[in-house]
Parts: C-alpha cells; sequence; structure tokens
DNA sequence: ATTGACTCTTGACCTAGATCAATAGTCTAG
DNA sequence: CTAGACTATTGATCTAGGTCAAGAGTCAAT
C-alpha cells in the first residue's frame, strides 16, 4: 500500500539503520544483502526493505548468531512453509550452544570464585592460592 | 634440593607441557617465556621450571584470562609481597567480566527461549516468531 | 659418514567481522 | 561551474592466538 521507491543511496541507508558503509558493502560481498540495483553513475541504489534486512541481521547478531548462520536464516526465511521448521531448529541449535557457554562460564567462574576467596590478599607469594593453583607444583615423582 | 638442569630441547618441552613447538617460540616473542639460555648451535636450552610457567599459563587461559593479562600475572608472581594484592584484584576484575558474560547470555537466552517456545515450527513464515522478532516490522510512521 | 629427526629464523597465513586508505569518478547547492 | 560531499573499487590492515612453510643448519644413532 505505502510501496514507495525513494532509491536511497548507500549513505541514506547506513545512516538509518545505523550502520556504517563499508559494512554495508561488506554484508553485500558476502552473501548477507543482495546487489542492489545501480543507477548510471555506478551508485548502489537502495529501496526500504534493506533497512528492515539490515535490522534483521543486527538483531540476529546479538541474539549470538554468526554471519553464517544468519545467511542460513535469511534464506530460510524466504522459504515459505518449509522454512519455518528449520528456522526453529537452528535456534533450538543457537540456544544449546549458548547454554554451553553459560555453563562453561559457571564451572569457570566457581573456581575462580574459590581462589578469591581463599587468597589473603597480601603476604607471601607462595601463599597466594591463585598463584599456588596457577603454578600448581608437580609432585615431585 | 632435587634441582638440576637438564637442558630441555624445545620438542621435549613441547611434548612434556603438552603444547606446539611454535607456541613456545610465540609465547617467548610476547614475553610471556623468558628467552631461554642456547646452546653453542643456536638451539634453546631449557630448564624444568619452564614446563610449570607453560601449564601456569594454560591454567590461566582455562580460566578465561587473555594472554595479556597473564603476562602481567607472571609479573605480578615474581613480586613477593606487593605482588598478591594485585593478584587478587586481577583475579577479582577477571571474575567481574565472567560474571557480565554471564548474565549477557542469559538474557540472550531468554529472548530465545521465548521466540522458540511460541514458534509452532511449521506454516506460513509470517506467523512465525522467531522470523518475525528478527525481522520487527516496523510501524508505519 | 650418512641419514633421518630435530631446530633455527623469517615471514606468510588463518578465522571473523569488519575498517581504512588510495585513487578516481559523481552529485548537488549556490 | 565549481567546491565540497558523496560514492566506486581494490586491496591492506586490525585483533588474538596461534599455525605453517621454506630454506638452512644441527644432532644422534648406525
Amino acid at each position: 500500500m505505502t510501496s514507495t521507491q525513494p532509491s536511497l543511496t548507500i549513505g541514506a541507508v547506513a545512516k538509518r539503520a545505523g550502520v556504517a558503509i563499508d559494512t554495508i558493502r561488506y554484508y553485500e560481498r558476502e552473501g548477507l544483502l543482495p546487489e542492489p540495483l545501480r543507477r548510471a553513475s555506478g551508485y548502489r541504489s537502495y529501496n526500504e526493505s534493506v533497512i528492515s534486512r539490515l535490522r534483521f541481521i543486527r538483531r540476529a547478531k546479538d541474539l549470538g548468531f554468526t554471519l553464517e548462520e544468519i545467511r542460513d536464516l535469511l534464506a530460510l526465511s524466504a522459504d515459505r512453509h518449509r522454512g519455518v521448521k528449520a528456522v526453529k531448529q537452528r535456534a533450538e541449535q543457537r540456544l544449546a550452544s549458548i547454554d554451553a557457554r553459560i555453563a562453561e562460564l559457571m564451572r569457570i567462574r566457581t573456581g575462580l570464585e574459590q581462589l578469591i576467596e581463599a587468597c589473603p590478599g597480601r603476604g607471601d607469594p607462595g601463599h597466594c592460592p591463585i598463584l599456588r593453583a596457577l603454578a600448581d607444583e608437580e609432585p615431585q615423582a
């Protein structure tokens, strides 16, 4: 209904989407953005849809998707009906890898916290549990 | 007491510490390992202490310290008395940044999980909440 | 003495996701 | 019409933490 073809320049797109011009060209090279129309001069000519696609990319990045995964999501999102199942699967995979990363960080966190609690913060480095844990005096065989 | 100077080659050190030869030379360039003695031939000649230092580096890496932070820790650990306080502070900073990273991942996790739960996994992509959230139809001004 | 394994240095290459520089051409307001 | 802003392409650079290759020299066992 309100579909116009305003022919945005790359600079205008960059400003409205909040990304750098170079990033837009980079995404185009990487296949995350379709090749835009060109003016006679060679200038890229965009319509409004590129703005929402750039926002899609940013949101997906914020959710921890890599650009490669995002390229995949974009392809799936264009596949009516068949795409939805695959998109949900990708999201579930992403969730699992986030959970794994959180668990790993929690494990690290626990170890580090115990060391900090046990360290008096002064005195002989030989008695500092942090340094001792890192050095881990191997037992003399 | 049991201090010998076995004059290890870089290959023997690599094998015993479980790292690649190139990694040892890289750490040396980066200032994480002291420059070792050399034989007349130019071969690096190590004593046992480099093994525990390499283990120190690996453990610190496992705790999420960057090589730069580890270089700092190593310098502090050599500073008797004054070092301990600073080491504890570094560990506390590390803990804080781990906590921040966990919190960020939890936030992402929550958002993603809600989308997954709301997605039926089939049907029209226009109704898939994951795709809708990413696309985020901007309200027509 | 030879041979095969080891080591030396220098410098290039890798991932990911951009960012920047150089040089040339284009657009637009006054 | 011109000045200044904008855009084009190609290719280099950056971070972090290494990894690899080439070419030359060394060591140890036979």
